[in-house]
DNA sequence: CGGGTATCTGAATAGTGTTCAGATTATGGG
DNA sequence: CCCATAATCTGAACACTATTCAGATACCCG
C-alpha cells in the first residue's frame, strides 16, 4: 500500500486491520509487528505511537473481535422473527450455530480471543457481556413459551455458553469431528427441555 | 544444571521438562528455544537433533500433557470406589472437577493443549481418547444405576466434555467467575437426569 | 507565513529461530 | 586394548524479531 502523504489517515485502524489479516493467516503466535507495519507501509517504530507493545496490539485486536462476534450474533437473531416456541427454538440454535461458524471459519481469530492473548480485565464490563445478554433474552423466550423448565432456565446461560464454547474448541482443534456440533445442539435442546426419558 | 560428560543422559526428556516449566511461567507464546537450551545447559543448536523445529517441540509437549491429564483423571476416579448411584454421581462430578482443576491451576499448559499449538493429526489415535473412554465408562454407570435417562446417555460424552472444556476456558480467561464451575456441574447433572421441572 | 506539535523515520541494541561445518565423545569390531 | 565409525553436541553465522530514541517530516493553528 502506497500512501501519498507523510501522515497516515488513521494508522491505528489500519494497523489493526493488517494485524487481523496476518493473524487469520498465520495464527496469533507467529504475528510479527514488522510484518504488520510493512503491510500498512509504515516503519516498525511507528506502531509504538499507538500501542505500548506487541501484546497490547493483540489484546486490542481481541476486544475488536468480541464486538465483531456480537454483531454477527445480533444479525443471526434478526433473521429469525416471531414469538412462537418454534421461533424461539430456532433462535437458540442459530445463536450457537453462529458462535461455532465463527470459530470454525476463523480458527486463528477464535484462538486469539480465547487463548490468553487478550487480557480481559476482571471487574470491567467486557464486550462478551453483549453475547451473554442475547443468550439470556433467548432463554427467557424459551421459558415463556414453555420450551424449557424453570429449573433449567437457571443454568441456561452457563450450560449453553460453556457447551458451545467447548465444542467449538474441541472441533477446531481436531479432537471432535465437525458433525458433532449439530449433535450437540440436539442434546443441548433435549437437556434444557428437561423431559428426556 | 552442570553436566559432567559431553553427552547428555537423556536430552530429549530434559528439554521437554525445561520447556514445560517455561511455558507454565511465560505462556505457550513467549517460549524461547534458546531459553530452553540454556536451562538444560546445552547449546541452542543441540535442540535440533531431537526436534525439527520449535513448533514440533511444543507439539510434542502437548501430547505429553494430554497423557499427564489422563493420569490425573484416572487417579481421581480411583479415589471414589463403589457401585452405588451416589458413587457414580460423585465420580462424574470429580471427573469434571479434575479437568477444571488442571486448567485452573496451570492455565498456560491448558492453553498450550487447546490453543492450536499442538497439531493433533486427524485419524490417528490421540491421547485425548483416553479421557473420552473414562467419561464413557462413567456415563455407563450413571445409566445402569438409573441416574440418567437412555436418551441423554446418547449425548453424554458430547455435552459433558464440551461444557467442562468450555467452562474451563471461559473461567481461566476471566470471562466467567471461578464459582461458576460447581454451578455448571449442578446444572449438568440436572440436565443429564432429564427430569428437571 | 511561521512556530509548535503530532507523527513518523532510521539506526541501533538485544534477542530470536534455524543451519551447518566441524569438534567432541561414545561405541562396537578387530 | 585400540581404532574407525557413528552419535552427539558446539560455534559461528544468517536472517529475523521486538523495542528504544534522537531526529526528520509534515500538518495545523495563530
Amino acid at each position: 500500500m502506497v500512501r501519498e502523504s507523510y501522515h497516515h489517515g488513521d494508522l491505528q485502524a489500519a494497523l489493526l486491520e493488517a494485524a487481523v489479516n496476518l493473524v487469520r493467516a498465520n495464527g496469533p503466535d507467529h504475528l510479527s509487528l514488522r510484518a504488520v507495519a510493512e503491510q500498512v507501509g509504515v516503519s516498525p517504530s511507528a506502531v509504538y505511537h499507538y500501542f505500548p507493545d506487541k501484546d497490547s496490539l493483540i489484546s486490542e485486536l481481541g476486544d475488536q473481535l468480541f464486538i465483531q462476534m456480537a454483531v454477527m450474533q445480533r444479525e443471526a437473531l434478526g433473521n429469525i422473527p416471531g414469538n412462537s416456541a418454534r421461533a424461539a427454538r430456532l433462535r437458540y440454535r442459530e445463536l450457537g450455530r453462529t458462535y461455532f461458524r465463527w470459530a470454525n471459519s476463523e480458527p486463528n481469530l477464535f484462538r486469539l480471543m480465547f487463548g490468553g492473548f487478550c487480557k480481559i480485565e476482571k471487574g470491567g464490563t467486557h464486550e462478551s457481556e453483549e453475547a451473554f445478554l442475547m443468550l439470556s433474552k433467548c432463554l427467557d423466550e424459551l421459558l415463556s413459551t414453555g420450551v424449557i423448565t424453570p429449573t433449567m432456565r437457571r443454568y441456561g446461560e452457563l450450560i449453553s455458553w460453556s457447551a458451545v464454547q467447548g465444542a467449538s474448541t474441541l472441533i477446531i482443534e481436531g479432537i471432535l469431528p465437525e458433525a458433532a456440533f449439530e449433535e450437540l445442539l440436539d442434546g443441548l435442546e433435549l437437556a434444557m427441555r428437561g423431559g428426556a426419558k
